[in-house]
DNA sequence: AACTATTTATAAGA
DNA sequence: TTCTTATAAATAGTT
């Protein structure tokens, strides 16, 4: 229909395409609609160009869910059934896992929930409660030591500080002396001045580049040296 | 397009309305065929009758959960979103809550993936664990004080029995001495024979209708009298 | 986007 | 239903 007839095939001139899409998509949505009022019928169309332009045309005394549904009830079968009901199924798995795992939780933890349980069970039960009870105990005595060590080697270090300081402090108070310096109060303030940091007069300081843990961030609970 | 022009309004003539939906039926499929390969385009085409009955037609080179997939994700809405959407979050959450759970479990039921944990952590878990440890203890020791009540009852129970029967078989062995019965095995087999059940000679039974548990279903655990 | 020669679709009738 | 056919409608190629 038009000057010359055309071969059904696809139209490879890109222009062509595109202006033959338009006009026949027109076409066809005209169609659909007086189909629907012509015959009082529900007509959902949806098509995308070769671009993937969408345009569609649905009756309008309906949706297009509503068709789809429709179109699903006939044909018996549901398009999305297959995923929505491995993940439904999905679901009650997980909530059964959780239940199971809140019972267990209940029993271990809480201590509730033991009314099913027997004698054999209470005993097995209490068994793996004090292996855990042991495990938790083990751990926190491992961090106690930890803490303790690290304690330790701070103390070590300070103390290392301090004996640097003191032979620092009487390296210049002989310096003083020899060279006939007069003692004032400058001098307090100079040994001030080098406690503010590691001595570097001696070089056997164990590990100048130690780095200690101190500071507000260093938190110690609970620690008891053993 | 035809013999007369007619107005786009639905046909009131039955016969008709079937008649013309059928022809136009055809010729708008051909169209959207007609499109699909002249255009490259895609196209779902559905239509009911007002009889109800179902009609598509899809481009060969895809399928309709693919279009319908394509139109939602296009219009950028979807009209299952909503209750998917949730489902899926459900689903998050679900897994979510599992895996705490898990943690926990294994933190306190296992007694691993204690790494995390610091002093304060460890001593509060601990304590917990003592706790519980302790509640199912309680509840042993009350299982185990229940089945030793029940057997302190069965216990004396039997003893009345017994007590019972001793009385009887005093009671027979006096009168067979007062009626000059001779002895003989029968005596031994009559005594049985009223072992075998309590006695109804003497009204002082304490509860003639207690009902003892025993037999095989009757399962003593660890159970040891204090 | 409009035009128009032609093809195509289809309404009415058989 | 299907076929026929006169005629309306759609549209390919052009402007």
């Amino acid at each position: 229909m038009g000057r010359g007839r055309i071969e059904i095939k696809k139209i490879e001139n890109n222009t062509n395409r595109q202006v033959t899409y338009s006009k026949r998509r027109n076409g066809i949505f005209k169609k659909a609609h007086e189909l629907t009022v012509l015959c009082d019928a529900k007509v959902s169309l949806i098509m995308f160009s070769n671009t993937g332009k969408l345009h569609h045309y649905i009756s309008p005394s309906t949706t297009t869910k509503k068709i789809y549904d429709m179109y699903q009830t006939t044909l018996g079968f549901d398009l999305w059934t297959s995923h929505y009901e491995r993940m439904k199924e999905t679901m009650k798995k997980l909530k059964d896992c959780n239940n199971k795992l809140r019972r267990e939780i209940r029993q271990r933890v809480v201590g509730e929930d033991l009314d099913g349980l027997d004698m054999n069970d209470l005993t097995i039960l209490e068994q793996q409660m004090q292996d855990s009870l042991t495990i938790v105990r083990e751990r926190k005595y491992h961090v106690i030591k930890t803490q303790t060590d690290t304690c330790r080697k701070r103390v070590k270090n300070l103390e290392q500080r301090n004996c640097n300081l003191q032979l620092d402090y009487e390296t210049i108070h002989q310096l003083e002396k020899k060279y006939g310096m007069v003692e004032n109060e400058g001098c307090y303030e100079s040994t001030i001045a080098y406690s503010s940091g590691v001595s570097n007069l001696y070089g056997f300081c164990e590990n100048p580049n130690n780095n200690i843990p101190n500071g507000p961030g260093y938190v110690s609970n609970d620690l008891r040296l053993d």
